[in-house]
DNA sequence: AACAAATAACTGACTGGTCAGTCAGTAAGG
DNA sequence: CCTTACTGACTGACCAGTCAGTTATTTGTT
């Protein structure tokens, strides 16, 4: 075995096993992984990984730190550099089919949701720093457009979870219900339907 | 101990382990729970559950299918003795969050997306057996609505999804995220807006 | 350049604990 | 006193975590 003996090295050697880690935790659950398969999906032996991570549950914590920092930064530079409402929503809707598709968002979601019993820490941590900042990002948006009369919100707060949750939902189904790619939903074009919907909606009181 | 004699008596110490497995399962996923935990639960002990079940997976299927089939007869009645979409939408909105707060559907869904991927066969029948025949039921909603000239609706398939997402993720938020009653999210108003922004949208393009 | 010694990354057999499923025994009900 | 619902100690399998041993790599010596 090829031996990691700079840092760099070491660092991708626990991706490598973050990787595998979220694959096998992602397949099985927390309980039912076995070190063992996370090590060999790793081309790595059992006891390597205890070199990196001090427990199972130290490596389950581990990975979800590691995934629940990045894309918001993205995300924020959209709903900031967005010139209205409405360039902002198409150009997020945009975006989101490609996320589902191939980035590992919804696995990680479905991970979370699945032991989210067994960590409530983590879930309230993740809640915090990530959910709860996103919604709050998209209930500055509707404020924002509302405050500049480009469209009408009753309750920001709550028109954020109406907006999100075809999100969610798709990638939750992407992950736990789909059967086989010939028949996968279009995400592009219903997104493109959410937003409209959304859009004309928000503005069509906004003209009353 | 008190015998079940009779086969009501059976029926409901069945019923009692049923309910007893979907808190266990619920709390700490499939592979983590403990059928002694679950006898316990039910004031019963381990012996006594394998009278009533071959095994853990077989109770967990029992579970699952249990709790499938009903439900869905009282949304098909509102479906169809409605006379409007309007009158329909708004309707259904008012029963969900009793559903969320009140039913054991939030539970067993949760169920379903943790343990999904050990059960794929379990998943695809509860998928085809039930969820995607309520999105049926939305997008026969939809499309009855669009023909009367109701509203005008692109595609029904995909706008059910729209339709039902916020359901799902109310849902997903009431068992997994929710922190503590004070700070819970007012599904009644949410929902109210929903069915606004939904028949305000649809209506919108049909009148255009 | 060849070799040895030192370092530390890696390995996997082993241990101790856990738990699904069993079954001989107990006792409720008739 | 017979039938059978119920019990819980037991067994065999499984697995997280350990650690003594192995080997890749570097460093030092001739």
């Amino acid at each position: 075995m090829q031996r990691a003996i700079t840092d760099e090295a070491k660092d991708q050697r626990r991706q490598a096993l973050l990787s595998a880690a979220l694959n096998e935790f992602f397949e099985k659950g927390f309980a039912a992984t076995r070190m063992d398969d996370v090590a060999k999906r790793a081309k790595l032996s059992k006891g390597t990984v205890y070199l990196y991570f001090e427990s199972k549950e130290a490596m389950f914590i581990a990975l979800l730190e590691s995934l629940a920092e990045p894309k918001l930064e993205m995300f924020e530079s959209v709903m900031e550099q967005a010139e209205s409402f409405e360039v902002a929503i198409r150009t997020l809707f945009e975006i989101v089919p490609v996320i589902i598709r191939t980035t590992e968002m919804p696995r990680f979601l479905k991970v979370l949701i699945g032991d989210s019993q067994m960590f409530p820490d983590i879930v309230a941590l993740y809640r915090d720093a990530f959910i709860e900042r996103a919604l709050k990002l998209i209930a500055g948006l509707l404020t924002r457009a509302h405050n500049a009369g480009e469209i009408c919100v009753e309750a920001p707060e709550l028109t954020a979870r109406i907006v999100v949750a075809p999100v969610v939902l798709s990638g939750i189904w992407h992950v736990v219900f789909r059967q086989d790619e010939a028949s996968d939903v279009d995400l592009e074009t219903l997104f493109r339907i959410h937003g409209d919907m959304l859009i004309r909606s928000l503005k069509a009181e906004g003209a009353k």
